[in-house]
Parts: structure tokens; C-alpha cells; sequence
DNA sequence: TGCTGGCCCATGATATCCCATGTTATCCCA
DNA sequence: TGGGATAACATGGGATATCATGGGCCAGCA
């Protein structure tokens, strides 16, 4: 499985650390392996639409970052770019039990507590506070169908 | 046969194990195989519009999510439809003896008890509560009559 | 030397695997 | 065409590995 799929609600333990839950692990080993890439294979940031943490793939985040090549090094939009990108990126790396410590800006952000919810995305996934987590589900159901987005049974409306 | 056909009622046992329906597995695996993918053959998921679970072969819910590549990975479209996707999406694994266990969470949702029907929908299918599934049929049965069946090729006599 | 952070081990709960069995459907032979 | 043999299927229960989680030890830093 290569994706990330379903929600888990883990504790936070009073350490910081919470277990990333076993299926997302097969994905990211999955991943570092395919890729070859060395060290942290997690990137986590603080959505810029969402209360809660985005959580990357080492490699998938990678390629993030292609279309920065494309621009100017010394350009304003590059600077952009690469700080809204990288500046609060964290590498989280899993102990032998594969558990991550979550830095505390980015559970303040979130607004977590000692129960947190992974809420997988596909290629990436994301992590709340078990509420919010709800919360959004149900908005981004609503939302989805609202745009007549792709559901099953509901075939969109009008092609992209 | 690679389509779901006919209605198959099974028992859902103490540890929320259920047999699949021989010709359903049989399915699953053709489409398996033809697909190469590894991993769990089927995606279940709440469905949006009845109380029942549905199922996918993997294959086909790869085809779903298809649209999502096309959207930009920061989009708020696909922040939607990548959470109504995928974050109440299960990927089922079959034991050695063709069966698979159903999470609470979709149990719940369905409002399964000890008996659960499968329903056949050519290239998906569906997870019922037997009386409720015996509703369904009913009620499909009547709509497809009252408004000429629909399909491609025999569009209804009036548009929505 | 006291404290913080990282590393490792221990444990309970939970899910996964595996074997056993009754029942039903299928096949073959008379 | 009927009846018996055989295989496939649905289902139950017990053993075993995996997982999540908690606590403790050791080293580095102040």
C-alpha cells in the first residue's frame, strides 16, 4: 500500500511522542525504499488553510519542490516559495517502535492535546485534534459534493 | 466474471469477521491480477448516500481518485475530495479462508448486526443490513420503473 | 551534579493467522 | 435419473505475532 488511507486516533504520550499508526509506517517505508532517499523519510509542516499538521513523504515532498527550479534563484517569488516551502518544515524521524515526537509550535497549531487523529490523504496525510478532525471530514464531504467533485455514485457534473 | 452479480446474505461472527461471497472473491481476485497491484485487492468505505458500506476493488478506487492527480497538491479541491476520498476509506485484507473484518466505525454506519447482505453492482458492491438491503431493492426497483430505466444510449424522456 | 532528551525494554491489548467442523452444493457413477 | 461420494464454502474457536503505550536507564549538556 502506497497510500495513505482511513483515520487512527493514537495517544500523545506525555513525552510528545505518539505512534504514526502501522499501516501509514508500510507506506512511508514503502516509499523510502522506492526512492533511496536517505534519512527522515517524514516531513511534517503546519497547513496554511487548516488547524492541523501535514504529514509528507520524504520523496513526495521532494517533488514539491521541482517547480522551485524553474524560477530564479535570486527572485522574490522564489524566496517566497521556498520560505512558505521549507522554513517550517520539520524532519520527524521514528524511534525503534515507530514512534515521532511532534515539536511543539506545530502542536500548538494543531491544537492537540493528548489524543490525535492521522487522517490519510492518499499521498499524504494529515494530523488533528480528534474533533477538528470530524469536524472536517464532514465539511470536506459536504464540500466535495457541493463541487460536484468526483463521489462514488456521483459522477461530476462537468469534465475539468 | 469480473462483475459483482446477485445478493449474498452471510453471518458477521463475534470478531466482526465476515465471508465474502465466493463469486465476489472470485472477482476480486480477477481483478487482482489483472491490475498487478500488491496489497489488499479491496477499499471498503462508508457510502455518502445510503446506510450501507460499500466495496472496491482496488483497481477501481485507483480509478476514482484519478481526478485527484490533475488537481494541484495545495488546492483547496483537492484538500476536499482527498479527505472525502480516502480518510474514511479501509483497505480490507481477506484472510486464508476468503474473509474480511469490518471496522466499527463501518459496522456502525451500516447499522450491522449478525447478518449482512452483499449486493452485487457490476463493478462494485455493497454492504447491507439484511432488512435495510431488502428496502433498497425495492425502492430501486420501483424508481428505475417510474422513470424509464436510465442509460447510456437510453437517456430519460425528461432532463432533471 | 542536576536536568533534559534520547534510547531501550517491558507489558497489555488487539488483531492476525491457523486449524477444525458442520453444511451445502457439485460431480460422478450406477 | 437417482443416490452417494467429494469438494467447496461458511463459520467457529484457540494460538501467536503485532501494535500501541508506558516507564526506566543512560548520556550529554548546563
Amino acid at each position: 500500500m502506497t497510500h495513505f488511507l482511513g483515520t487512527h486516533q493514537n495517544r500523545l504520550d506525555a513525552k510528545g511522542r505518539v505512534s504514526v499508526p502501522a499501516p501509514f509506517r508500510a507506506a512511508l517505508r514503502a516509499h523510502a525504499e522506492a526512492s533511496g532517499l536517505p534519512g527522515p523519510q517524514l516531513v511534517l509542516r503546519p497547513s496554511h488553510k487548516h488547524a492541523c499538521i501535514e504529514g509528507w513523504p520524504a520523496a513526495v515532498f521532494q517533488s514539491l519542490a521541482t517547480p522551485l527550479d524553474r524560477l530564479d534563484l535570486f527572485s522574490e517569488d522564489h524566496d517566497d516559495l521556498a520560505a512558505a516551502l521549507y522554513a517550517d518544515a520539520f524532519p520527524a524521524e521514528s524511534d525503534k517502535e515507530g514512534r515521532i515526537v511532534l515539536p511543539e509550535h506545530l502542536t500548538a497549531h494543531a491544537g492537540l492535546k493528548d489524543a490525535v487523529v492521522f487522517m490519510g490523504l492518499g499521498r499524504t496525510f494529515q494530523i488533528w485534534e480528534p474533533a477538528a478532525a470530524e469536524r472536517r471530514r464532514t465539511e470536506a464531504r459536504e464540500r466535495a459534493r457541493a463541487g460536484g467533485l468526483t463521489l462514488p455514485g456521483n459522477p461530476p457534473r462537468s469534465a475539468p
